[in-house]
DNA sequence: AGGTTTATAAACCGAAGGGTTGTATAAAAG
DNA sequence: CTTTTATACAACCCTTCGGTTTATAAACCT
């Protein structure tokens, strides 16, 4: 899984845990420790779950005496952002197309009107 | 896994092969077999990715006879796109902040700057 | 030096993911 | 009414995922 980078990323959004570690790290850095803290679950499954972020290049780490504070990385955001908006785009075309297609159908109907009348 | 619906969305959008369907059904609908045209793995597999963009509400599938045509839904790429957003602002705020108490903090030694001289 | 705190690594487990093949179903075509 | 076409369903295989527990490393605190 996850060769390229859009699928990295896509597949480390997917998991709600490390989605509310991306909501906590927009507020600023934390360690594993104050990114753990709000989860039931261990500090392992945490750490892995960070790795995962790494691997995606969401997080970087730096190394502060035993901690390894985590700081958000925004560029791999701004890839999926602009994937979603092209596809969302091309359909927000597709309905002008179709929107103009009506209009010019109305317009045909409205001559045909005029040519009964 | 993907309870929550832009899990299952984030989930949907990890897999290159779905990624590329979606790009297909942008153009407009298409048939099942239409959309495993490009692809090197068996029908029965692409089905199975159509489940999954559907589970997502990312597609929708019509009726025409024995064929099933599926269509994009773009509700669930606007909630992901708001999301992604969301942390992508939260973000750039954190930098102007950041900006601007640069700011103050040089103002602050132009000040003393100016006492000195 | 010895113990505590912070974090990672490794081995394991059950569930889910992505693929296969084989079989069913539904509608069209002959 | 049988056959073809288009699709879905089920069972199975192997890998990955999210979690656990146990063990280890590294830096701090006496």
């Amino acid at each position: 899984m996850a060769e390229d980078q859009l699928s990295a990323t896509f597949t480390a959004l997917a998991d709600p845990t490390r989605r509310a570690i991306l909501v906590r790290l927009a507020q600023g850095e934390a360690t594993v420790n104050e990114l753990a803290e709000p989860f039931s679950i261990s500090l392992q499954a945490i750490s892995k779950h960070l790795k995962v972020l790494e691997r995606a290049g969401l997080i970087t780490r730096g190394r502060d005496a035993q901690w390894r504070p985590c700081r958000l990385e925004t560029a791999p955001l701004d890839s999926a952002s602009e994937w979603i908006e092209r596809y969302r785009e091309i359909r927000r075309d597709q309905f002008d197309r179709l929107d103009r297609e009506i209009q010019r159908i109305r317009e045909e109907h409205k001559e045909q009107d005029h040519e009964r009348d």
